[in-house]
DNA sequence: GTATCTGCAAAGAATTTGCAATCCT
DNA sequence: AGGATTGCAAATTCTTTGCAGATAC
């Protein structure tokens, strides 16, 4: 694989934010510093990466898809209000997927789980 | 609301499914005995009994939506092998949820979770 | 040099929507 | 009658792709 300044540079603002950026939000920032770049080649390199196991994609119920640069095993939760995405780190994550495979005679892969719900700071203004 | 022949069978057809249909196989079954109806219309019937809370939708990774008619709380396993969606019963799903609440201070709402793996007749067939 | 990568624009896939005609009640 | 619902087609939204030119090594 050649080196590419398009994909450093995604690799970089994926890394350096702290939500779980669309892709074009990614090609928003991106164009700060690189205004001749295309969304394609902002989806083409996202989806790289993810192949390469740099990044992660994640699904999210009736939206975009959404990036993240923790690739270690964890969750999330969409908030409702205001659909901000939170990290969710599990612990008994094994316990889990054991008490499926049991149960249920298959095998779980990857359980990157999507929870909605409502967060910290949205449940204080409800107040 | 007024009564719709249109809604009576596409809630038919998900209700007698017992897989999880995405809207155009329910367009495609409801055209067996409607030769005419539109896959509009499937849309927004679909979306209809979903807020109707009739049926759910479940987002899967990387796929169409697709419809369930089983609205009580339950998971779905994707096979990455035959793409089939199977049903996944926990019966600690309030522990889960406590655990996530107490550890984050977000409160869960829904979590229809998705898994992937490897299905049970899949395993078999890899031996 | 040449294979990879890019920008662009067009295509694709899934879903939604505007509108005139039709159907319930 | 009159509002809800439909079929149709066009529009949207998100993502992928074909291609000719640019770039990295």
């Amino acid at each position: 694989m050649k080196n590419s300044n398009q994909r450093n540079l995604i690799l970089d603002i994926v890394n350096n934010s702290h939500n779980h950026p669309t892709a074009d939000i990614v090609y928003a920032i991106a164009k700060d510093s690189m205004p001749n770049i295309s969304l394609g080649t902002v989806y083409r390199n996202l989806n790289l990466l993810v192949e390469l196991g740099q990044i992660k994609k994640i699904a999210i119920y009736n939206g975009q898809d959404r990036f993240d640069k923790t690739i270690t095993h964890h969750h999330h939760l969409v908030c409702i209000k205001c659909g901000r995405t939170f990290d969710i780190l599990l612990e008994d994550k094994d316990e889990l997927c054991n008490v499926i495979e049991k149960s249920t005679g298959h095998t779980i892969i990857t359980n990157d789980l999507v929870f909605k719900g409502i967060c910290k700071d949205c449940k204080k203004e409800e107040r």
